[in-house]
DNA sequence: AAAGTAATCCGAAACGTTTTGGAGGAGAAG
DNA sequence: CTTCTCCTCCAAAACGTTTCGGATTACTTT
């Protein structure tokens, strides 16, 4: 493969020139620029990005770390979507992405933090780290620049994105009230997760503010599973019938409780209403149509990434970006007849 | 951070040394080794690849090409499994995977060829690469190794996976010949894409084995897509009201049938079965479920990326990888009653 | 005692770039 | 004629590794 050498040969003309010419620099004649452009192209030469990334001491690379990057994930496409979101950015640059993935055999023992000094990215995108994942202290303690997806930890070398999720969940609880639901449930993620924390706090606001009051006895914790929502909710249903609506802190978990509610032998939006959160695919091809707090997770890759960049060049304003959410209304949420 | 010419100067012993002791070279004592392994951990040192690499010239790199990585591709998340499966299978080696996508916008005018050579992968995966795009033909002709998903071109640097197509179109076709019906037609995806030659092929097939008709009229190009094909399909039951079935090429162009079918104020399966292929997760979520024919998508990544890696340590016995498919019989198709 | 062998180590070159600190020459200004 | 400035170029060092071809020492074998 043609060297930058090849072509300091041809041209007659020292490596550093060639070096030069091709980067742009103005201390070399347009005409011997030419030559060395015209031999680079015969030579079908390329850069070797090694070379460069050694001696510059920067790779122009980014890491993505994920951790749901697992066959069963493409229920919820988060995981994909942020990916689709961070290329989207980085192909408008010219860094790479490169990715690591924790679901590998544990054979070999490194961390994340030892993966990327070893191949040296720039910086990186964690997604999917659990919150008490020791891996993120270690990533975070380090040096290397990373943003963080849906967990708020801000320092020098760390930013984060995420939604607005007290106003989401606000917002869709506020839509609950508005077609007149006064006896509202929660489903909610796990204690631990910070978006769960977020959700129920909206949650929370919406009652107060309509002088609705706040019942701890209606909050359970889906883990953010199908059918642990299912169970709660129908033991959630048998002991308060009162119960006409339930918000969701996923739309998978929705999914649950609306199975719940068949089972019941009840009809949703009839009898309940249920909203869920995210958006996903399948939300709006399910029967009924799943209203919804939609998230726009590519925007949140796209945004990860550029913050991220940002950050590596020095541009960064704020460490920190929170994207608005969208309540899409559809068929499983409808105007209470009580 | 630390290099390997710190651990020299701690343990008073040359780089060379280090090295080979490092990389578990027989030709350094075991004491030494030991030191130089304790102060290595001490100065919490990490290879730099990128030096190794350059040394070495391989850099334990895959690429991964995709073309499909936008937002809509989450419908049918093919390209999601692919990577998933080849970020497990490289999860388990010493390799790590960098991703390129087409859909950068067109600004870096650079080639597949030029990423990879300038990035120095070892290999390439290519999927979601139109069997027309100009790039797939240089990719093909430069000396990078690369293993193609579902196109099958072969030679010393190329090799590719795909599912047996004709078989699994066979397989779906035969059921609905089993279940009684006769008058069969196919929604095929666009005429230059090999998987549909063989789809094709498994149709015709399987009519010609139980002395069924072929007709050229019953077969559509629905381009992948769910509104073509519904618009493609209500033709085609408008103008041949004895079809009772169809064969199609994708679960979301069958979607598309349905919803045809639906606005002709039949029903599926009573008045039409259908069947379709893929099995994207929306197939056993929609009502009715859909019977299909399915592919492991996931384990075509896997396959992939062990047949590259096996290619690159020059211990490939073959270069080509025939994954079967699996029949998944829903409701979309039951027993005809005409 | 000489020669051979095995174990352990090391110097220096190489990989392909970028960058630093000038050098050489031509023309302009004094 | 001398000095300055500008333009164009270059030699060499540096980045962090691996590897080739010995070199040194100690021990065995003749």
């Amino acid at each position: 493969m043609a060297t930058i050498k090849d072509i300091a040969r041809v041209a007659g003309v020292s490596v550093t020139t060639v070096s030069r010419a091709l980067n742009g620099y103005s201390d070399v004649n347009e005409n011997t620029r030419q030559k060395i452009i015209e031999i680079a192209k015969q030579l079908n030469y390329s850069p070797n990005t090694l070379a460069r990334s050694l001696v510059m001491n920067k790779s122009k690379t980014i890491g993505l770390l994920v951790s749901g990057l697992k066959r069963e994930s493409s229920k919820d496409n988060f995981t994909f979507e942020v990916l689709a979101g961070v290329n989207q950015y980085v192909g408008e640059t010219d860094y790479d992405m490169i990715l690591f993935s924790t679901n590998s055999t544990k054979q070999r023992e490194k961390t994340y933090t030892q993966l990327c000094r070893e191949r040296r990215v720039d910086g990186a995108i964690l997604q999917g780290i659990r919150i008490d994942d020791p891996y993120l202290q270690e990533v975070v303690e380090s040096d290397i620049p990373c943003v963080l997806i849906d967990i708020p930890i801000e320092s020098e070398t760390v930013g984060y994105v995420t939604t607005d999720n007290v106003l989401g969940a606000k917002k869709a609880v506020q839509h609950l009230i508005d077609i007149g639901h006064k006896n509202i449930a929660m489903v909610n993620g796990y204690e631990f997760a910070f978006v769960s924390q977020k959700r129920l706090e909206g949650y929370r606001q919406a009652l107060l503010e309509a002088n609705l009051p706040f019942c701890t006895h209606w909050v359970v914790d889906g883990k953010f599973e199908e059918e642990i929502a299912e169970e709660k909710a129908l033991k959630l249903l048998k002991q308060y019938p009162e119960i006409t609506a339930f918000f969701c802190a996923s739309d998978l978990m929705a999914l649950g409780v609306i199975n719940a509610v068949k089972k019941l032998d009840k009809s949703v939006p009839e009898d309940i209403a249920v909203i869920g959160y995210d958006d996903i695919f399948l939300a709006s091809y399910s029967t009924p149509a799943l209203s919804t707090v939609a998230q726009n997770i590519f925007a949140m890759g796209y945004e990860a990434a550029k913050l991220l960049i940002e950050m590596l060049e020095g541009k960064a304003k704020s460490h920190v970006k929170i994207l608005e959410t969208e309540l899409k209304i559809r068929e499983s949420t409808v105007k209470n007849h009580c």
